[in-house]
DNA sequence: TCTGGGGTCCTGATGCTT
DNA sequence: TCTGAAGCATCAGGACCC
């Protein structure tokens, strides 16, 4: 999808269509999540730390993103794609790779079923553009879809995928990033054509395993298959505070918030963690992480807290940090009877919380909680699925 | 007011087992 | 009983992607 999140909101807001806008976070210490077509111009992109981005384009209208909203548009592309497509592997929200291999019946040759798929999108979602590329394997058609944008469609045959790959800068590359661009531009490797001409055995000899995965890539070798379906190998939860902490009191209320948010998502996809991961970034920038395998694998969040917490003893940086976080590893599918020991527990957190809003209405006069109970008694009701009943607005009221 | 949050994969170090 | 190599798992850090 083009500047997915920034074209929703236009989609949503006819005052701003034709207009710069960022989709990020209005306050705060964030980064871009989107910039409009409107305000590329002006030199601002994604990740781009959103005080820089306001100071290059002064006129941009700054977006909070909604991501509810995109799921739901997501959803609806998704199910058009898998209508000219069984096999769709997805790989974001707004992207996704579909394998066309003997469609051509259906749906005609390669140009024609591209501009089907692009206005079946324009019309399901009510007027958004979608670039496609269309080529022999996954790496082409992922930069061939990233070549004429936005509402672009760019076809690549087999024959042609190495020449047309040649003279494109080495960011093309799937896996190069700024710091190995910098390293292939120091070996003078400018375009992928150079790779590509510089063999196979002096690419190994460079950069290892990189290496010889760059020269496949070079010569449009690309073997692997469009998996509609891959489970997660890790959750995690974290967040950049709004200004550094070094008060272990502090930091442990902020490790429960993770922990909790760990263990919810686990509870609610049936999954438990193997292992718990805690993060902290310090004020200049370095990513600490300590880690450890759990005895039992787990989703309860008091299990994940206490582990994360024991974890953060291993720390010997004393801070302060700008972020906490902790993560799940190690996932696999949550035996029967500790989902049913996970409904139990359920059950008695409601039956506690009950207790409290009772004591809650005896003090401030019936009807006091009223709302609260309203909200949890739904989240209840669901919560053989779903165990996360006591969510922000409910504890804050 | 300069740097998010969700992930995956790779590498090198280390320690354990055979 | 000691030693070393090989193989494997785990951990921490880092690069990368959307």
């Amino acid at each position: 999808m083009d500047a997915f999140y920034a074209s929703v909101e236009q989609l949503d807001d006819p005052t701003l269509r034709g207009r710069p806008i960022l989709v990020g976070p209005p306050s705060g210490r964030g980064v871009v999540l989107t910039a409009s077509y409107e305000a590329r111009p002006a030199g601002v992109g994604s990740a781009m730390p959103m005080a820089v981005a306001r100071r290059r384009c002064p006129d941009a209208v700054i977006v909070p993103p909604r991501f509810e909203r995109y799921k739901e548009l997501s959803a609806a592309v998704m199910g058009v794609f898998a209508d000219f497509s069984p096999v769709v592997e997805p790989l974001s929200l707004d992207e996704a790779f579909l394998d066309m291999t003997g469609s051509s019946e259906l749906f005609g040759p390669p140009a024609q079923f591209g501009r089907r798929l692009k206005s079946a999108v324009y019309d399901a979602t009510g007027g958004l553009t979608v670039t496609v590329g269309v080529a022999g394997n996954k790496y082409v058609a992922k930069v061939a879809s990233g070549f004429r944008k936005p509402d672009g469609l760019t076809i690549v045959p087999p024959s042609e995928a190495r020449d047309w790959l040649a003279p494109q800068s080495i960011a093309v590359l799937w896996g190069a990033g700024p710091k190995t661009q910098k390293r292939l531009a120091e070996l003078g490797l400018h375009t992928v054509g150079d790779i590509a001409a510089r063999g196979e055995a002096r690419m190994a000899r460079d950069l290892g395993r990189a290496g010889r995965h760059f020269y496949a890539l070079a010569i449009a070798r690309d073997d692997r298959v469009v998996a509609p379906s891959r489970h997660a190998k890790s959750l995690s939860s974290e967040r950049t505070l709004r200004s550094d902490i070094a008060e272990p009191t502090e930091i442990r209320k902020h490790l429960r918030r993770a922990a909790d948010d760990v263990g919810r998502r686990l509870r609610k996809r049936a999954i438990v963690a193997g292992g718990v991961r805690v993060k902290l970034k310090t004020a200049d920038f370095r990513t600490l992480t300590r880690q450890h395998r759990l005895a039992d694998p787990s989703n309860a969040s008091d299990v994940i807290y206490s582990n994360a917490e024991s974890l953060l003893k291993q720390f010997d940086d004393p801070g302060p940090f700008r972020l906490i976080g902790v993560a799940g590893f190690d996932l696999e599918p949550a035996a029967v009877d500790n989902q049913l020991e996970l409904l139990d527990s359920g059950r008695a957190r409601s039956e506690q919380l009950d207790r409290t809003l009772d004591e809650v209405n005896a003090r401030f006069g019936p009807g006091a909680v009223r709302r609260a109970r309203d909200l949890t008694s739904d989240t209840v009701l669901d919560s053989a699925a779903n165990l996360d009943f006591l969510d922000d607005d409910t504890t804050d009221t």
